[in-house]
DNA sequence: GCCAACGTTGGC
DNA sequence: GCCAACGTTGGC
């Protein structure tokens, strides 16, 4: 499991990579997940201290533009019960959440980001989850080597 | 903005 | 428990 790292997919309209780094901390909690297979990995798989990759969807090209680190564990995403929230899930009951977050710390900016074409072209990246057609799941796992190889293009520049 | 792919809902 | 209808995601 310490294998597994992950990319964690944004709207730049709606949240980008500029908006986490200029988060106190640069500190977010990753909220309005509302898919029960990426629900499993926000309350189940994803370990404080594991990396991931912060993507931009919805864009043309499509892409992968900065580093996260995992800061804190899965736990309950308080827009369910916020009537208010776009996110808010009347089903959903206090004593048995059903939607939850992680907290997201960046911690590196990729001076070239990865775009979709790029990461469908590279051999080395067969099989990415990202890359697969009609891959719409949110938060996905990336393996060690793949994430490795897209940091090394990237070209990182760790934040402080 | 379009629409294919996918997930969820609800009638039966 | 099936599956058609519906809603959403996300590349293009």
């Amino acid at each position: 499991m310490s294998d597994r790292h992950w990319l964690f997919k944004s709207e730049p309209e709606t949240y980008s990579f500029a908006d986490l780094i200029a988060e106190r901390e640069r500190v977010t909690f990753w909220d309005g997940v509302r898919n029960y297979q990426a629900r499993n990995l926000l309350r189940d798989a994803i370990l404080v201290g594991s990396k991931g990759f912060f993507y931009h969807s919805r864009i043309s090209p499509p892409a992968i533009v900065g580093v996260v680190e995992v800061v804190g564990a899965g736990r309950p995403d308080p827009t369910q019960f916020d009537p208010g929230s776009k996110y808010f899930d009347p089903k959903s009951k206090v004593e048995a959440p059903r939607w939850f977050g992680v907290d997201l710390r960046a911690v590196g900016r990729l001076r070239r980001p990865v775009s979709l074409p790029e990461l469908k072209a590279a051999p080395e990246l067969a099989g990415i989850m990202v890359a697969q057609k009609g891959s719409r799941l949110s938060v996905q796992p990336v393996s060690a080597a793949h994430f490795d190889w897209i940091q090394q293009q990237g070209d990182v520049e760790l934040l402080d």
